[in-house]
RNA sequence: GCGGGUGUAGCUCAGUUGGUUAGAGCGCCUGAUUGUGGUUCAGGAGGUCGUGGGUUCAAUCCCCAUCACUCGCCCCA
């Protein structure tokens, strides 16, 4: 073993740094709940095609961002590098269609080949919800409100900012995207050499370029809201009422567009200026398209994803380990003793650490480390009367109770 | 994939204009206190100075490469 650092881009989460993430996690999984979401959960590699055929061609992710190998049987296959493209693959193999609409979410790592920075991991983790089935704005509403909701149940209402765009519907894309091919076209030598790329492959993108000279022709360039089709107008402007309604503030940011091809109507992003060049926390849109590009039932479908490393970096809340009590012998042959009482203890439902090594001052500082609330501690002076010494760690004070009546005066006082 | 910065103890960081035993704080261990933690005091352990090569009598320091992290671009969660 020559090289004991994980591969580049990956983590070790240590207790503390889980218990962060769990957090986030937890706050979004209750609430997922509370709006009828149930988990599901997709493998973590896929065919290679069920990326590649959804994400489209000229994304960076399908081009140069996919941890992609053969098998020993030759199959392509590769680790997901997203959450949506699996959950559409498992809706179609399963039927799901007959349950529609559908409301599900997943939690777990993605895999993405980039240079890493902060908030930006190779191995990385997102939750993710979906709804499926469902054609209407209101769904479009519904996981936007579940989203403002579990960003303010973990304190960052403050910290983050919606901006929504319409990507319009089929129609209203390629009829823009004529309209901006054409004008970008008129001013090809200026443009940034990425974006006169883009011109030929997915010219929706120029518009949130962030070069400088690109800023300057963007600004001048047609607005897709007035290039929308009258369903594509009504649409957008329902979601946009509903999360007024809703009491959500959100921007309408016209140069917001997609990186994956499957979106259309409603796009969205929570961002946040606090992570540096990773603003995106939580984004999203509708994919009507993409169930039947894959070979399923035409089924719309709106979702998001969110970065659980970039919630848990915002978010100021280090959730604190439980604390135990900690079972204490004074002595190693009454070892056997204090096992039975922890385990009668742990039987009762309470969390007990068990003292294996050291001296008496070792234990109880041990169980200090550990945050323990109180020591039960075993001494042969006191057993003799079948007794044992309940001293709280924090007030430091100490009483001899009944060894019997232990289980019953922890769970009173400390339950 | 492109450009900049950083890498010294478990952690946060000093330092060496190239020269004998590389320092601090926190943490850890031991003792004062062999049946009582958090405070204090005393002592102690812990370093391939990221890795590999080069220059030199001599490299942790200079040069090259490489790896990792980090900032920006790019991309995105």
């Amino acid at each position: 073993m020559s090289n004991l650092q994980p591969v580049r881009g990956t983590h070790d989460l240590l207790p503390e740094d889980r218990r962060r993430h769990r957090h986030v996690e937890d706050v979004a999984m209750a609430t997922s709940g509370l709006y009828g979401f149930e988990e599901m959960a997709t493998p973590i590699f896929e065919f290679t095609d069920v990326f590649a055929r959804t994400l489209g061609d000229t994304s960076d992710i399908v081009t140069k961002e996919m941890y992609t190998f053969e098998t020993k049987g030759g199959d392509k296959i590769t680790l997901r590098p997203e959450g949506t493209a699996g959950v559409a693959r498992a809706f179609i193999s399963n039927g799901m269609a007959q349950h529609a609409p559908i409301k599900v979410f997943y939690n777990g790592p993605m895999f993405r080949h980039e240079r890493p920075q902060k908030g930006r991991q190779r191995q990385f983790h997102q939750f993710g919800v979906e709804l499926i089935g469902v054609e209407g704005p209101q769904a479009d509403i519904e996981v936007i409100a579940l989203a403002h909701q579990i960003l303010g149940g973990l304190g960052l209402a403050d910290q983050v900012k919606l901006e929504i765009n319409s990507l319009g519907d089929v129609e209203s894309r390629s009829a823009f995207r004529t309209v901006l091919v054409d004008y970008f076209k008129s001013y090809e030598s200026e443009l940034s050499e990425d974006s006169r790329d883009r011109l030929g492959k997915n010219p929706l993108r120029i518009l949130d370029s962030k070069n400088e000279g690109d800023r300057k022709i963007i600004a001048g360039a047609p607005d897709f809201a007035e290039h929308l089709n009258d369903a594509s107008k009504l649409f957008i402007d329902t979601v946009q009422t509903g999360l007024t309604d809703l009491h959500i503030p959100f921007e309408r940011n016209p140069n917001l567009v997609r990186g994956m091809d499957y979106y259309c109507h409603t796009a969205f992003e929570f961002i946040t200026t606090e992570l540096g060049a990773q603003g995106a926390v939580l984004a999203g849109g509708r994919y009507d398209g993409l169930i039947g590009q894959m070979g399923g039932p035409s089924t719309p479908g709106v979702g998001w994803a969110a970065g659980i490393e970039r919630l848990a970096m915002l978010s100021d809340v280090s959730p604190t380990r439980n604390r135990p009590i900690s079972v204490i012998p004074v002595s190693a042959d009454l070892g056997s003793k204090a096992q039975t009482l922890v385990q009668d203890l742990r039987n009762a439902g309470l969390f007990i650490e068990f003292s294996f090594t050291g001296n008496m001052k070792k234990r109880l500082k041990r169980a200090d480390k550990s945050n323990a609330r109180a020591a039960v501690i075993l001494g042969e002076d006191e057993l003799k009367d079948g007794n044992v010494v309940l001293r709280d760690l924090d007030s430091g004070e100490q009483k001899v109770i009944l060894l019997s009546d232990v289980a019953q005066t922890l769970k009173s006082n400390y339950g």
